[in-house]
Parts: structure tokens; C-alpha cells; sequence
DNA sequence: CAGTATCCACCTCGATACTG
DNA sequence: CAGTATCGAGGTGGATACTG
């Protein structure tokens, strides 16, 4: 019964996970976590324009929702790393799919902008 | 060229289109139309919840990233259709993957967030 | 019927600065 | 290094009421 959830049931949970996908770093944390564990700063580094603030929340968020894993090694200076858990790793499926739509169909997105854009030029 | 679009690129048009689907509304106006065009009244009694601001809203957004058509058969009483246009037609595809994706893993994510909770009890 | 107009409560996100 | 604390701007979504 693996189908007791549906994300059209406006209550159900599995909204949550649109909610999650569609925040704004998300997709960027899972896409850097893919190349294997990371540390706060390395993620910070990488993902470049995102603040400490929103790395933090953004990871607190994954790890409660059990898409990322979170081992502190102690010592100073601190030594945590950051992991995407099977569970966060199985999301790149549908992210790729999202992706590839967004690739391949963002140029007719852009075309309907601009068709409505026109402005009198 | 069709690879011209890399959705990590941050500054990424196609940024956009995540956006959408993580929006409140955008989902399930596209499951909506889905089964065919609908007037606005039909639309809102559908979804059931939104109100007109919301909708107007959606609908507008997704009319001006081509993924609805309006047409306005005039008359009075007002006579407005909203229906997929062929791109939103194509957003089902990925919105599939994203669903089912959450249809499977939100009870991991539940059991990952219960696991957390777990308080003193 | 098909919206529009207001007003408001959040809540997310960013910038900056500081700490164990 | 790995965060936390604060503050504020901004945008989204809701409730309600009104209009062509």
C-alpha cells in the first residue's frame, strides 16, 4: 500500500515535499551533496551567494526530513560533515526529471514572456 | 542546443520554473486542467480552498510562462475557459516523477521526522 | 460569472556581526 | 571552522468585500 498518500490531497504531507523542492536552496544543496560528504564551509563555498543563515536553516530542514546527514567529528577546530542520506540521494531522480523539463522547456517559457512582453517596439 | 540551460547556474532562468512547481497553487491548477478546461468558477470549486486573489494569481503567472490559455468568449454573464497549453500539458511529466516520488518517500520522511521528535515520552 | 481591491499575517531570505 | 543572533525588507497567501 504504498499508495495511502496523495500530494492532490491538499492536507496531505507529501505537499511538504513540493514545499521543499520548490525553497530556494534545496535543489542546490542536494546537487552538491551528489559529489559526495561535504563540510559547512566547503557547501558554503560551493554553492557561493548563499549566507551561513540560509545554509544553516536550509540544512537543519533536510536533515529533519532525513535528506542529509549530519556528523560532527568534534574537536577544534570543529569538523562537521555534511551527507546526503539514500533517501536525499533518491530525490535526484525526480530533481533530474524536473531539470531536464526546465532545460528543455525553459526556451518556449522564455519565448511566451517575450511574446507577451512586446511591448510597441 | 537544447542543453544551453543548466538549472544550477543560479542565475538560471530555468530557476524559475522550481518556483512554479513549489508554488502553493501551480500544482494543482495544472491536475486541475488536466482533465480539461475549466471556467474560473469550476476552477475554484475544484480546488476547493483557494480563493479568487490565489487563483487569479496562479492563473495569471501561468498564463504568462505559457502554461495555461485563457479565452474570454465575452457575453454577458462572462464566459472565460483556462486550459493547458501543450507546455503545461508537458509539465505533467516531470510533476509525475515529483508526486511519485513523494507518494513513496514521505513515510520515510515522516518516520525521519517522528524519529526526531521523539521526545522524552 | 469573473474577477478586482484592500488589508494583513506570515514567513522566507539577505546582510551583518559576533562566538565557542 | 561552524555556526548563532539580530534586524529588516519583501513577497506570498488568506479573508473579506465589492464591481462590470
Amino acid at each position: 500500500m504504498s499508495k495511502a498518500y496523495n500530494v492532490m490531497a491538499a492536507t496531505c504531507p507529501s505537499r511538504t515535499v513540493l514545499h521543499r523542492i520548490g525553497a530556494r536552496w534545496t535543489v542546490f544543496v542536494v546537487n552538491a551533496l551528489a559529489a559526495g560528504p561535504m563540510r559547512f564551509t566547503e557547501l558554503k563555498a560551493h554553492i557561493r551567494g548563499i549566507t551561513p543563515k540560509a545554509l544553516t536553516e536550509t540544512l537543519r530542514a533536510m536533515e529533519y526530513d532525513g535528506l542529509v546527514s549530519r556528523t560532527d567529528h568534534g574537536g577544534n577546530p570543529p569538523h562537521v560533515e555534511y551527507a546526503l542520506t539514500p533517501l536525499g540521494d533518491s530525490l535526484l531522480v525526480p530533481l533530474r526529471a524536473v531539470r531536464e523539463w526546465a532545460e528543455t522547456h525553459v526556451p518556449a517559457i522564455e519565448s511566451a514572456r517575450a511574446a507577451r512582453s512586446t511591448p510597441g517596439t
